[in-house]
Parts: C-alpha cells; sequence; structure tokens
DNA sequence: GGTAGAAGTTGACGATGCGTCAATGTCAAG
DNA sequence: CTTGACATTGACGCATCGTCAACTTCTACC
C-alpha cells in the first residue's frame, strides 16, 4: 500500500486540500515525501485518516481530533470508538426525528391543523436530542481524559501503568484458585481497576459492562490479561459485571 | 403568540446572537420591535426559522437558505419540504452506514482481520451518500430555480401565471366533460403543466408524481384546482400519473 | 531528447457562521 | 431607587478549509 494524495483524496472523499491541511497542523503527516516532496500515504494513515472523519463527522474540534487520535492507549481507544459508534447512532436517530418532524409540519399545513411552537421544533434542539457533540466532546470526557493523562508526569504515568499490571497480576492468580467473580477479593480487584480506568474516563453500568466484555473477547486485550494466567480476562469481565450493577446509569 | 428572543431560541435550540445574526443578514427579521428596540417574534417567524434550521442542517449556504425560504410559490414550497424531507431521510441512511462501518472496523480490528482501504472508508465519501446537499443545492436544481424566476421580468412573471391559470382552467374543461386522464386531450394539458413546472424545477418520475398526489390531497392546492370544476385536481393527478411514466427517473 | 499536460508543491488571502467581549440601555421586582 | 437580568449594537476573532497564483515534476508521446 502506497498512495498518492490523490488516491487518499478519492478514497476517503475529502479534497487534497483537506490532506495538505491536515498535514499542516500535524494531524496527519504522510507516511513519507517522496525525494520531490510529494506525500505518500500507507495503511496506518488510512486509519487514523477513518479515525480523524469520524470525528470530524460528529463536528469535533479538530485540535481536539488530534488529542483524541494521538492516543496510544488501547483501553482509551476501544472505549472511544465505542463511543463514537454510540454517537453516531445518536445523529442517526437525531435526522430520524427531523425529518418526522418535517413530515408532521407538512401533513397540518395541509390539512390546515394549527402547530404548537413545542411540536414544530421537536428534535431541533441540540441538547435534547444531542446530548453528544459539544457536551461530551467539546472540552469535556474525552478532552479531559486525555488532559489528565498528559497532565501527569513521566513517573506518574509509569505508576499509573503499574498500577494496572499490579492489579492484572493479582486478578491472574485469583484465576488461578478458581475465584468467583463476586468475591470480596476479586471485587477488591475490580474497584481498583475502576478507579484505574477512572483517571481518563469515568464510564457508567453500561460502558463499563461493554468495557469488560471487550476484554474477553477482543485477541489484543485478552492476551494483555491471559499472560497472567488463563481465564484471568473471562474472569475480569464477569467480576466488571457484577460491579457495573453498583454504578450508576 | 408574541415572543422574545429569549424564548425563541430556547424553542428552536439556538442562541440569541443567532437569532439576531439572521436578523442582521436579513435571513429572519423579527415580527415586530417593541418601542424599546426589543425584538418581537410571531408564528409566522417560527415557521420561517424552522424552515432555515432544516435547510441549515442539510448544510446549505445562509444566502442559499436566504433564496429558498423566500420562495412564496406555494407549488415551490411543497416541493422544496417534500425534498428536505427526503434529504433528512438521506442523512439519517448515512449516519447509519457511518455507525457500520465503525462497528465493522471495531469487530475486524478485535480479530485482527485486514482490511481493504475501500471497506474502511464506505459510508464516508459524500459523493456517494450524499447526492444532496453540496450537488442539491450548492448551486444547482433549487438555487436555479430561484434564479431562474427572479430572472424573469414581470411581464414575463405574469405571463407564467397565466399560462398556469390557462392550463387549470382547460383542464376544468376537460373534467367537466369526464375526460379522460390518458387522453390525448388531456395529456396534452400535462404537458404543458409540466413545462410550467420546469421553468424553476425540473422533477423526476416520482417526483412529479408526488406533485400530483399533492395536488389533489392538499386542500390548499385542491382549491386553487377545482375552482375551475370539481374533480379538476384529481384528473390532474391522475393524469400526471400516466405523464410522468414517461419521464426518467 | 524535447515538449505538452496533468498533477504535485508552497504560500497567501478569503468566506462562512456565528462566539464572544465591550459598552450601554431598559424592564420588573423588592 | 437600586439591583440584577436580559436586551441592544458594534467589533473583533476563529476554525476549516476553498481558491487562486506561481512554480516544479512526472509521464507520455513525438
Amino acid at each position: 500500500m502506497d498512495l498518492d494524495i490523490a488516491a487518499v483524496a478519492r478514497l476517503a472523499g475529502v479534497t487534497s486540500r483537506t490532506l495538505r491541511h491536515y498535514d499542516a497542523i500535524g494531524l496527519l503527516a504522510p507516511a513519507a515525501t517522496g525525494h520531490d516532496g510529494r506525500r505518500r500515504y500507507g495503511d496506518a494513515e488510512l486509519l487514523r485518516l477513518q479515525h480523524i472523519l469520524v470525528l470530524r463527522e460528529l463536528d469535533v474540534p479538530l485540535d481536539t481530533v488530534a488529542s483524541i487520535v494521538d492516543t496510544d492507549d488501547p483501553t482509551l481507544v476501544a472505549a472511544l470508538m465505542r463511543d463514537h459508534h454510540a454517537a453516531l447512532l445518536a445523529r442517526r436517530d437525531r435526522y430520524a426525528a427531523l425529518a418526522e418532524t418535517v413530515e408532521r409540519t407538512l401533513t397540518r399545513l395541509e390539512k390546515g391543523l394549527p402547530m404548537t411552537a413545542d411540536d414544530m421544533f421537536d428534535g431541533f434542539d441540540g441538547a435534547r436530542y444531542e446530548p453528544e457533540a459539544r457536551e461530551r466532546w467539546g472540552d469535556d470526557a474525552v478532552d479531559r481524559s486525555n488532559a489528565a493523562w498528559r497532565r501527569l508526569s513521566p513517573e506518574e504515568q509509569r505508576a499509573h501503568l503499574a498500577e494496572h499490571e499490579a492489579v492484572a497480576e493479582a486478578l491472574g492468580r485469583q484465576a488461578g484458585t478458581g475465584a468467583e467473580p463476586g468475591s470480596p477479593e476479586v471485587q477488591a480487584l475490580v474497584a481498583r481497576h475502576h478507579a484505574w480506568v477512572s483517571l481518563f474516563w469515568t464510564p457508567g453500568r453500561e460502558a463499563y459492562a461493554g468495557l469488560g466484555r471487550m476484554y474477553a473477547e477482543d485477541p489484543r486485550f485478552r492476551a494483555t490479561y491471559d499472560k497472567h494466567g488463563d481465564g484471568t480476562a473471562a474472569l475480569l469481565r464477569d467480576a466488571i459485571a457484577v460491579f457495573a450493577e453498583t454504578l450508576p446509569a
């Protein structure tokens, strides 16, 4: 895979100007530039571009996009992609609601019926139908999460990662003894795990449970945990399922 | 109904700054301004605002929005609203496709499977999934239609309206004699009607048929035609249905 | 090898759609 | 009559590219 700027533009449905802009602001640098200065893109850049475009589609400002796509923690990445997915579905529903409102307006106008002002704007208020974009990405959740991570000193970052290792290892030992997901020892470890995740992300009940499932299903994550013993990821998943019940929605 | 700027803003989910901006650029003037200069809005303004917001939602530039919402020909207005509705549905489907693409990317990444570049951007290319916004509104169809109407001199505009009256009257006579929708006389009149509509809008098969149905179903339109005799609107609808078959999709 | 044409490069300016701040005025309640 | 909430009109700012302009480079064909 070695594409020139025009090919990438065609594939992604953007203009070459946009790609140059993204290069200029440091958002998406080409894999290499030919000896003549021409930009060449590879697979990794395509993946990154897709990620960028999803976020752009959600009206996330490009500098925020940069901080998001720069995260390299796979836990965060996966959680974010799930969030993006949910946001896209929310958009879909929003446009469905808008279409319905327009249709209702049309038929009511045709029949000469009156409409209340509230009816008329049903679906238009971003605040009610879009608790995603601005509130979600503006300078909240994810943005803060990255900022939080970045604010840590290198030692603190290492300490944070070490805590995760410690939890995973302890979980592995519990898995080795056939411990129950709901047992006090395991739940205590999950609590530590939740606290660990919460540094950059405060998942709700569903989100945390989803994260747990992903740990067990995604080969990469599973490997991360199962290196401490087979069944560790599965134990974590089940333990998280129990723990998640206590979280707010 | 007599609302101040804050009330309108709350209802529509925009800021008061936006409403002032729309006033400043002549897009949406308040119904009246109090003796102290405060803007007061009425029902008509709310309807116009809804129309504006639908178009804005579709990324139509505001000056184009202005030219669209300024049309006063009810035929055009109805046709446009139907188009807007279709465009919103297209958006809905687009976000559904995007969500699907992201989901596919996620699961494939989880399983370590490769993805083709084409797969990855499925749904992102605006050209393929959005033959609406830019191409539809940019400076095409509707924009041109308004411009076309505006380019006519006042006498030409009168002549155009007179042609419509003449067609409607002739149709009324045909309806009075119980003519068949498919008869040569009636079809000749429909051809004139189509030519009349085509000045500002070139409807495809489905669109023209839909327009015909609206003529018969919408009380206001029905009245326009049935004043030349009961059943005129129905005859026109059926005749258009026949005529539309000959149109390109 | 020469040359045309397509497509790349950087650099610069412009447009759109409001956000936001400043300075000021007015209304309704206590 | 004060106070605080909200209105008004400028004015400037900004993000995200679009759109020239001037120039270079690759490819293809004679």
